[in-house]
DNA sequence: TGAAATGTTGGGGCG
DNA sequence: ACGCCCCAACATTTC
């Protein structure tokens, strides 16, 4: 009997293009492990909507893997702990995983090739989750990258990655007993009350990522530089958060993209090379994480500590909710609380009115997103805020301050988004639609303006003065 | 992946 | 025909 070889899946929720779980597959009988390890997160433990897609994830990895009569051992606690208990009870000779970017994860994954080779194991990291490691790209001085269209440059000059691998034709089944958590007693749905009724819009697991590709492709790749901008329409991929499982690889998207524009030449290619870089921003993000592990919590621009943000319980709570009196801005957030997902345009507009329209710290809405976000994601979150609020590496210039009503009737020009989220607005013309305090005969049931955007500005550009 | 303020230009109404 | 004014449209600068 051979001796086993552990998967220990991590944000590669899948079979297809996988490169630890072929390694893992070819080296002996397969146990396969998932580790819930909140401790070692710590502040960054999954927030509520990622709990959600995890569970629906796991379920369908575990059926992918049932087909092959492998198990899918769910384990709770510090991974390197976890770990160290499986190797032993097993007698693996090798553990095979891909690594991830979390400010303790090299830490972490250190320790873990520490425990693997104490215990004879060979301990194998894979790449996968990121088109470039983040040490990979360097400017001609050596340094990582602090500006995106630079980094985005060196990444096209490198040309297109290798294939995908196709998803694994057999595994084989260790015979041996490892003991497994029951995925129900994870807790990971809510109840009572139950808020993720409105997340049926989504299909986590693989096939459910590689469908909502092939969609993009058809229905939204052909005007994708101008659409994704508009969220009144569906011309965005949606792929963030099976990216964020690794339910699909960003190797996978790439392919797909560049073969649907071969297919197609001609108009395609400005609006495909866009989503391209879009999956480039993905791997920027980690780029500055990695190079920065405190990027989530600490302004990268110095000068930004000094700032004087305002403690707003009442202010940050309407945020929240939806009930600013803006219209763009509340039904993003509503759209975010119900659906777990908030299109990227109304994003920038809504992160842009907590921190200068509200001048709260973007770490509050940080915190926010990462609970209520399917698709929350460390590096894309930390990289995001600090972006809008221009205390980032590579950000908009703090003056840069969206008016909300102007960017409503540029994206949102009929007011269709607004209308389906505020449904107190339904029946204003398309005129007011995002300005109701202008409309003559009133808005019944819909909140009056939090702050005065003019006013506001003025406030924002005072702050920023003080910082020098 | 801004918006507002300020500057410039040119067409048309009008005396 | 001409100069003057108004102002929309566009460009540039500033925050």
């Amino acid at each position: 009997m051979p001796t086993p070889a552990v998967m220990w899946f991590r944000q590669d929720l899948r079979l297809a293009d996988n490169a630890a779980l072929k390694a893992a597959a070819e080296a002996g009988p397969l146990i396969c492990v998932y580790v819930l390890d909140d401790a070692t997160a710590g502040e960054w433990a999954w927030g509520g909507a990622s709990r959600w897609w995890l569970h629906n994830s796991l379920t369908r990895l575990a059926e992918g893997l049932a087909r092959f009569k492998v198990p899918l051992v769910l384990r709770r606690g510090p991974a390197d702990k976890v770990m160290t208990e499986i190797l032993r009870k097993s007698g693996a000779t090798s553990l095979h995983f891909t690594r991830d970017y979390a400010p303790w994860s090299g830490v972490l994954e250190q320790r873990i090739k520490a425990i693997a080779t104490e215990a004879g194991a060979g301990c194998h990291r894979y790449g996968g989750f990121l088109l470039h490691e983040p040490e990979a790209i360097r400017t001609g001085q050596g340094q990582p990258y602090k500006v995106f269209t630079p980094f985005s440059r060196a990444c096209f000059a490198l040309g297109d990655p290798r294939p995908p691998r196709p998803a694994p034709k057999t595994l084989k089944p260790w015979d041996g007993k490892i003991k497994s958590d029951r995925l129900e007693d994870w807790q990971l749905l809510p109840r009572r009350p139950d808020w993720s009724t409105g997340f049926a819009i989504w299909t986590p697991g693989e096939q459910g990522a590689r469908q909502r590709l092939e969609t993009f492709i058809a229905d939204a790749l052909s005007d994708y530089a101008e659409g994704r901008d508009r969220p009144d329409l569906e011309r965005t991929s949606r792929l963030s958060p099976h990216l964020h499982w690794g339910e699909i690889s960003p190797v996978q998207c790439w392919t797909a993209i560049r073969s649907a524009l071969a297919a197609a030449h001609g108009r395609l290619d400005r609006q495909g090379e866009k989503f391209l870089s879009e999956l480039l921003w993905r791997d920027f993000s980690y780029h500055l994480l990695h190079h920065w592990p405190d990027l989530p919590g600490t302004a990268f621009q110095e000068k930004f500590a000094a700032f004087p943000w305002r403690d707003d319980a009442k202010a940050l709570r309407a945020w929240q909710q939806g009930e600013t009196g803006y219209p763009i801005v509340d039904a993003g957030l509503r759209e975010l609380w119900s659906t777990g997902y908030m299109h990227n345009r109304v994003r920038m507009i809504a992160a842009s009115f907590l921190i200068k329209d509200l001048l709260i710290d973007w770490r509050q809405g940080e915190i926010w997103f990462w609970d209520t976000l399917l698709d929350a994601d460390i590096a894309n979150n930390a990289a995001s805020w600090q972006w809008v609020a221009g205390s980032g590496a590579d950000a908009a210039p703090y003056f840069r301050i969206f008016n909300p009503v102007l960017q409503g009737e540029k994206f949102d020009p009929h007011g269709a988004y607004v209308r389906k989220w505020c449904p107190e607005l339904r029946n204003l013309p398309n005129a007011v639609i995002h300005r109701p305090w202008d409309h003559e005969a009133g808005v019944k049931g819909y909140p009056a303006r939090i702050v005065d955007h003019a006013a506001a500005r003025d406030r924002a550009l005072l702050a920023l003065k003080s910082l020098g």
